[in-house]
DNA sequence: GATGGAGTGGACCGCAGGGTCCACTCCGTC
DNA sequence: GACGGAGTGGACCCTGCGGTCCACTCCATC
């Protein structure tokens, strides 16, 4: 069925989509009821149930796969080229930036909180943003050894795993406490940490 | 109205508290019912709503204190002493053990999230777990520092900030992927990290 | 053994909200 | 300009579940 859509059918379809994630992030799940999102985006119930027929679960798979493009896409244009420790920096403050913003709503934990991270296809979107995020961090701490900047016998997947422990801690004591504290702490001192692999000399932390 | 219960009221009221529990860890929160809790503790609604007048949120609520409490009772034999590297190794193996055992539930993230993070006593609840939860960590670096295990510069706030956010961040990932590698990864990157303030010349990672 | 309040049982209510249905319009095709 | 299927509107249905209510029992106190 979704291929057969019609070029009216998948800007309803998308209108639909981008408006539930609107509303999801303004409300929360729990609040978020269907007629909201029929509300919002200007929509009947038969349209709704004709892009979704089995309705809302359905929807907000859709929704969480869209929120779970933005994540990647809004740190991208310093995620894709982290070769000089200033670039880590400016990425570390992008990612600081985004959740300070985003504040106490997490969207896609929400939802997918919401649907059950069980199901195959559920645990499949949440799966792949973080293999493909801790790829891109993978990828940046080999860029740094490939510039001379860090020896070539780090443990370079310990690392990126440990870095996007760090920020998703970091992120949840965010969302449950509204302070931005860890996150700065964990990202800071993460990357002290690695960039003493590089040079045993550094001091032990960067300040705050 | 908590203070004048009766023991067998407080009993009573006792009885339901770990009884939804229960049901919420087994079911999660959305698909538990107020029947569910019920049928589980042998209680009737008006009981129910006899210690929680409120309902079911109030309910959620005393469960989410109870929850929070467990929490570090659980780690408590080993948090209360982090004074050699084997005692934080012996930790790092319980907070592992624990959840691992406890798979894709997180008992006090998803009520938390049912409840809502912003009224002030909820996240008091939350805020507070975290907050001694960092000292105790903290409280283990400087016991390392008296042993004469690490340096007496180490920035203890710090590291003992990013310690907790790296667990939050492993327990996160466990949850959403069903896999404890990344809890691991930053555990053992984080208390290595730690290992070499005091010691420069170690190897940069621990072995998995 | 009367009194009253805490504790208990469970029938019942109200309604929010997900999902169904059918009638309609719009538009490309022949 | 008839045909048909995609797209749309919205009334309606129905269940699940949170919450109310009242009748009852239990027990401490006098």
């Amino acid at each position: 069925m979704r291929g057969e859509l019609t070029a009216k059918g998948r800007a309803t379809r998308r209108r639909i989509v981008e408006g539930a994630a609107e509303v999801l992030r303004e409300r929360g799940v729990v609040a978020t009821t269907l007629d909201d999102v029929l509300a919002r985006t200007r929509t009947s119930k038969s349209q709704l149930f004709h892009y979704f027929p089995s309705g809302k679960d359905e929807l907000l798979v859709a929704v969480a796969r869209f929120e779970a493009g933005q994540v990647l896409a809004d740190q991208e244009p310093h995620l894709g080229r982290l070769d000089s420790w200033e670039a880590w920096a400016r990425w570390r403050d992008a990612v600081v930036e985004r959740y300070e913003e985003q504040g106490d709503q997490c969207p896609l934990g929400s939802l997918l909180h919401r649907i059950g991270r069980t199901t195959p296809g559920t645990r499949a979107i949440v799966t792949g943003l973080l293999r493909t995020w801790q790829e891109s961090l993978a990828a940046g701490i080999r860029a740094l050894q490939a510039a001379d900047l860090l020896p070539g016998d780090v443990d370079v997947e310990t690392r990126a795993a440990a870095l996007l422990a760090a920020i998703q801690g970091g992120v949840s004591i965010l969302l449950s406490t509204g302070e931005s504290g860890h996150l700065r702490a964990a990202l800071d001192q993460s990357i002290a940490d690695l960039r003493r692999d590089g040079d045993p000399a550094r001091p032990r932390a960067t300040a705050g």
